[in-house]
DNA sequence: TTTATATTTAGTCAATTAGCTAATTAATCA
DNA sequence: TGATTAATTAGCTAATTGACTAAATATAAA
C-alpha cells in the first residue's frame, strides 16, 4: 500500500504530472530542460524529480554535470503510464507543454542553463509562459 | 489534466485507498460501515467519501437515513481500478481490512451505527484496531 | 409534531507540502 | 589549483489538507 501511495502522491501534483508527460514524449531530458519547462527554480524542479524517482517512476543517469531523467521501464508502471497517456491524450496543458518543449530542445543545453542563470545571451524566449 | 489530478489526489490518501479497496470487494457499503472500517469520525469519513465521489470514482445512493456508496462503473475508471487491484493484490493492509469488513457486515447497520454513537449494546468489537 | 439519528457542512488546529533563497556538492574547465 | 557551474540539500514561509468537535440538514419513528 505504501508503494501505491507513493505513486499516487507523486502523481498528484500538476508540475510533476507535467514532468512525466514531457518524458513520455521525449524519452530522456536533462534537469535543466525540465526546469525550463516548468518555469520554477532549479531547486524546486530537483525536488519534484527526486520525489518521482523515489516513487519508482523515473530513472536518472548522470553525465558530467548534467543529470538525465526518463520514465523507468518497469512492468508495474506500465498500466499507470498508459492510464495517464489515455486520460491526457488531448489535454490543452499537454499540448502547450509539447510546444514549449519543442522550443527548449531546439537549443543546446548550455544555452538553456545560461538562460536560467539570467545571463543575457543568444536565447530569447519566444513563447509566452505556460498557463491554464 | 484537472480530472486526472483530482483522481490522483483522491487516491493519494491511505484512508481513501482503503475505502476504494473495500468497495472493490463488497460492491456497495453504507457510510456507517465505511466509517467503522476506518475508525475515524463520521464527519471525516464523509469528507473522504465526498472527495472520492467528486473525483468521479464513486457513486452514491440514498435510502432512508443511509447513504450507500459503490465504485462508479465508468470506462475511464476501469484501468485505474485495475491498476489498484493488481498493485494491492496481497497487501497486508487489504487483507486486514477484508477481515475487519467481514465482521462489520456480519452485523446489521443499526447496530453498527449505535456502536458508533458509543451506545453500549450487543456489538462487541472482537478484532483489534487495524494498524500498519 | 416532536424526538431520534445518519450524514453533511462549518470551523478550528496540527501536520504536510510546494515554492523560494542560500549553502553545499560534484564535476568541468582555465 | 582555483573558478565555474549543474544539481541537490537545508531552512524558511504560505498554502493545503486530514483530523477533530459542533452545528445543520434530512429522514424515520414515537
Amino acid at each position: 500500500m505504501k508503494d501505491v501511495l507513493s505513486i499516487t502522491k507523486a502523481l498528484s501534483d500538476r508540475n510533476r504530472l507535467r514532468l512525466v508527460l514531457a518524458l513520455m514524449e521525449h524519452g530522456e531530458l536533462c534537469a535543466c530542460q525540465l526546469t525550463e519547462l516548468l518555469q520554477v527554480s532549479g531547486a524546486t524542479a530537483s525536488r519534484h524529480l527526486a520525489l518521482l524517482t523515489n516513487a519508482g517512476l523515473l530513472d536518472s543517469r548522470k553525465s558530467g554535470r548534467w543529470v538525465y531523467f526518463k520514465l523507468k521501464p518497469d512492468s508495474s508502471n506500465e498500466s499507470i503510464f498508459k492510464w495517464l497517456a489515455d486520460s491526457l491524450q488531448d489535454s490543452p496543458d499537454k499540448l502547450a507543454d509539447s510546444k514549449a518543449m519543442a522550443e527548449i530542445t531546439a537549443y543546446n543545453q548550455e544555452d538553456i542553463c545560461r538562460k536560467q542563470r539570467g545571463v543575457a545571451c543568444c536565447v530569447e524566449k519566444s513563447s509566452s509562459p505556460k498557463k491554464d
